[in-house]
DNA sequence: GTCTATACGCGGATAGAC
DNA sequence: GTCTATCCGCGTATAGAC
């Protein structure tokens, strides 16, 4: 669940992390989940490694380069997800595929990804950043196809959104995983028009 | 754009606010919107109302109480759409009206509803408050018809989740307002299968 | 790479006067 | 209700030895 498979030649990351370093993404990226982004101090994530404050200063120079790297974990992970869907045979079993590998993601990591997406520092971080928007673009053109107007973008974001934002609604809290990702992709798939 | 015309009788609160306590909780929600809930300190807040900090503690006991008066304030504006929904004369008229409201409310508030909604204490708190849970109840039959199965309030779920999110997606930062308003609404017409 | 030690500042919170 | 003053603890960050 740390660190292994994610990253192969899909990570669109500025800098290749080393051992050490997906380690403390990793403890980062837990601890994320149960406390917020804000939630977490460098104490915390030094205790979870058994190791110093100092430690892990010296891999990450701040806090939120801490940050950034697990949302490009995270991101990594939908990358390879897509890749998955970009080598099936028909476009039509690329969008299928996606989708369900979408919410799977989604379910998997609940509490990672409404602390990630919500926190203002990644929603900035991202909006101008050019690895993410080509995540993105791959993203919505396997759901939309190719011919999708200057909205598919959009349509992919409120999808995606939707999907992120329902995991961690109050309402899902009450839903076990399973009952949570069929409902999620029944939901989906009828917001993308196909058949259920 | 502070306090006025949120409460009326909708405001399923736990204690009323005075007058200061509303001003207190319109500044601190535009700092939220700005800085994020864990980015916002007591001192920001003292310094935007022009006072100290401790005139604040004497309004609201903790930072938590703040919070929780801000989230409370939000949910009474979707209070209020409810209600004029179900106002409408048939069901799918009220329907149609709260779809457009709460895209409304989304898009003239995206930058608080992702601060909130994402904040890890905002949503432990509603996840086990019964008068956030009638607001969804109320939210989920309005939108579904009183037949939608137990499945219905993920779905509304999902709904809120997916125009919640899309507006504080760093792909709709590039929408302005009045765009991200109509392909909203567009989309969310669709989720619902309602006629475009 | 990891440690100990230390600094600095800020955020949350309280006491008590006006 | 608001102020001044103050406490405490923690989070961020650095220096320097092993």
């Amino acid at each position: 669940m740390a660190s292994k498979g994610i990253t192969g030649n899909a990570s669109s990351r500025s800098t290749p992390l080393s051992a050490v370093q997906e380690r403390t993404v990793g403890a980062a990226l837990e601890l994320f989940a149960r406390h917020g982004v804000a939630g977490t101090s460098f104490q915390m994530i030094a205790d979870a490694l058994g190791v110093t404050k100092a430690a892990i200063y010296h891999q990450f120079k701040t806090k939120e380069a801490i940050v950034i790297a697990a949302a490009e974990d995270e991101l990594a992970r939908v990358e390879t997800a897509i890749e998955a869907a970009e080598n099936e045979a028909s476009p039509a079993l690329a969008r299928d595929v996606l989708v369900a590998r979408i919410v799977d993601l989604a379910v998997e990591r609940r509490r990672m990804e409404g602390s990630l997406l919500g926190d203002p520092v990644i929603v900035s971080y991202f909006s101008h950043h050019e690895p993410f928007r080509r995540v993105m673009d791959r993203l919505y053109r396997v759901l939309m196809g190719d011919d999708a107007g200057p909205d598919g973008r959009l349509s992919a974001a409120m999808l995606t959104a939707a999907i992120g934002g329902a995991v961690m609604h109050p309402i899902a809290t009450e839903l076990d995983d399973e009952a949570l990702r069929s409902q999620l992709l029944r939901l989906a798939r009828r917001f993308l028009d196909l058949p259920t």
